[in-house]
DNA sequence: GCCAACGTTGGC
DNA sequence: GCCAACGTTGGC
């Protein structure tokens, strides 16, 4: 079982989204980096542990604790041709672009990034290097149990 | 809105 | 295969 946080912007898809949803899961849709969509096809797998964290909005950071529902499988929205992610390279007998589901367990206090990058304990996770661009990191046993037990006062 | 950092594209 | 130009991410 591995540790992952996906990045998430709450003007598209929030974590109070998720939880309005079916079984409060959702397809991953819209990934188009080849590292973040390696990590979803090749390393995640039901049950892995996810923080849910909102970017690009005004108060970036995690929201909530989450986990893979369902392994990697074809990305819907490179077929429709009216979607930003259109991906005319891509055919169902050859799909390019993949995405999990993801099923939030439950929404926590936001942690902000701020407040994460104030903690020595984690100044080597992964999100928080200079220049990470990555919608998808994997965490380290180590730093999810950390944020969970010292900043959400959670068991991991 | 700015811009640093990084990924992708395509000419050669 | 190199690398300049361009596009995107995402914090601030």
């Amino acid at each position: 079982m591995r540790y992952w946080l996906m990045k998430s912007e709450p003007g598209v898809v929030g974590i109070d989204h998720v939880l309005a949803m079916p079984n409060q899961t959702v397809d991953w849709w819209g990934v188009r980096n080849y590292q973040a969509r390696n990590f979803m096809r090749d390393q995640m797998s039901v049950g892995d542990k996810v923080f849910f964290y909102h970017s690009n909005c005004p108060e970036p950071g995690i929201a909530g604790l989450a986990e893979v529902a369902k392994r990697a499988y074809p990305d819907r929205t490179q077929f429709d041709p009216a979607s930003h992610y259109f991906d005319p390279k891509s055919t169902p007998e050859n799909p390019r672009w993949v995405n999990v589901d993801v099923r939030i367990v439950r929404k926590t206090r936001l942690v902000s990034l701020a407040e994460l990058r104030k903690q020595s304990r984690l100044e080597h996770m992964r999100v928080l290097q200079r220049g990470n661009r990555l919608s998808i990191t994997p965490v380290d046993p180590g730093e999810w149990k950390y944020i969970c037990e010292k900043l959400m006062g959670e068991g991991a």
